[in-house]
DNA sequence: ATCCAGGTAC
DNA sequence: GTACCTGGAT
């Protein structure tokens, strides 16, 4: 076996991280874990995980579920597209796999939101195929380790190659953990080389490849906080693409002067409020500022009928599938009316 | 307020 | 290349 892969083994056996709720062989439970982690930090993960797999502990469960349904228990954890097409691969692989899962990594990559590193750690752990990832990482490791500077495709592609050669043929579920773990815990942004099982073959000079910040232009938009006594708050489906996609959010506009049409839209009369404080919520590639505008004194019985994308929500119980920011500014108001 | 952690789809 | 999220640390 290749010397480095030992090395990072012994380590593992010692150091490494072996209980995590989704380290069971379990396909369905490793396939549902690698998608929540996409981008994701374990701490993050862990409450969503077991939430998630309550709800839906098998793939049939997951498949014969509502949209709404895998949108509620994935809210607040991000990047909602993960959530949308693990419900649609779910329903891809009840069709095309019965009870069983694909073997290969090709065949897990062929499913939507499962993309080379994730499809080669669900083989890797599920069945022992020796299949190279390059998440974050063991990115940061083997660049460091086989100094390979730059982020460009062409450094992408060695690191990929390095990353091939030191998958071991036995143990690959334990060494796929094992250099997780190894980036996570020791060769992170600032690295703790003492502690480093490699360190005596490593090639790090001290500096990583520089990263490229862009800046976040601001975008503003207002929101139609509609309240009644008995119904509770009215929420609005967001379209299916784009920010927040599929979730429930508030009525909204980007000027301020055109939430009475959102508002009248919707069948509803009332009275605007003043504006409350703005919410500042940060993006990766913008920030936004919400600012909620009460609306006071919906009449009874007007209104569009709830439907497909328009519901009333009192609060309680894990609600319907809302972005982070909302779930916090309804969490006030539905607290103090 | 700003930085930081983290893959896939188009 | 650009879109897509959140919470925790500083
Ligand atoms: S010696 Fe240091 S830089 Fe090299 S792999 Fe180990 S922790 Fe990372």
């Amino acid at each position: 076996m290749d010397e480095f892969a030992l090395k990072v083994l012994a380590w593992y056996r010692r150091h490494g991280r072996h209980d995590l709720p989704w380290q069971v062989r379990d396909p369905y439970v490793r396939w549902l874990a690698e998608v929540m982690l996409q981008q994701t930090t374990v701490t993050a993960v862990i409450p969503y995980f077991q939430r998630f797999l309550t709800a839906f502990p098998s793939v049939r469960a997951l498949a014969e579920a509502s949209q709404d349904a895998v949108l509620a228990h994935w809210a607040g954890l991000g990047y909602y597209a993960r959530a949308r097409n693990l419900h649609a691969a779910a329903r891809v692989l009840t069709e095309h796999y019965g009870n069983g899962f694909p073997r290969t990594a090709e065949a897990w990559a062929a499913l939507p939101g499962v993309g080379p590193s994730t499809a080669a750690a669900i083989v890797a752990f599920a069945f022992g195929v020796p299949a190279p990832i390059l998440d974050a990482n063991v990115r940061r490791v083997l660049s460091r380790y086989h100094a390979v500077g730059g982020r460009d495709a062409r450094a992408l592609r060695t690191l990929w190659a390095h990353a091939r050669d030191h998958t071991p043929a036995h143990e690959a579920a334990a060494y796929t953990q094992a250099i997780m773990d190894l980036g996570a815990l020791v060769c992170r942004k600032t690295p703790d080389c003492a502690a480093c099982p490699v360190a005596a073959g490593c090639a790090f000079e001290g500096e990583d490849a520089p990263v490229t910040r862009r800046p976040r232009p601001e975008r503003a938009v207002f929101m139609a906080v509609i309240r009644d006594p008995d119904r509770g708050v009215l929420l609005v489906r967001r379209p299916s693409h784009g920010v927040w996609g599929g979730l429930w959010s508030l009525p909204e506009s980007v000027e301020q002067h055109d939430l009475p049409a959102v508002v009248a839209a919707l069948g509803l009369e009332g009275r605007m409020g003043a504006p409350c404080a703005p919410i500042h919520h940060a993006f990766t590639h913008f920030r936004l500022s919400i600012t909620p505008i009460p609306v006071e004194g919906v009449s009874r019985g007007l209104g569009v009928a709830e439907c497909h994308d328009v519901m009333w929500y009192k609060g309680g119980g894990l609600g319907p599938g809302m972005p982070a920011p909302i779930r916090r500014l309804l969490n006030q108001f539905l607290e103090v009316p």
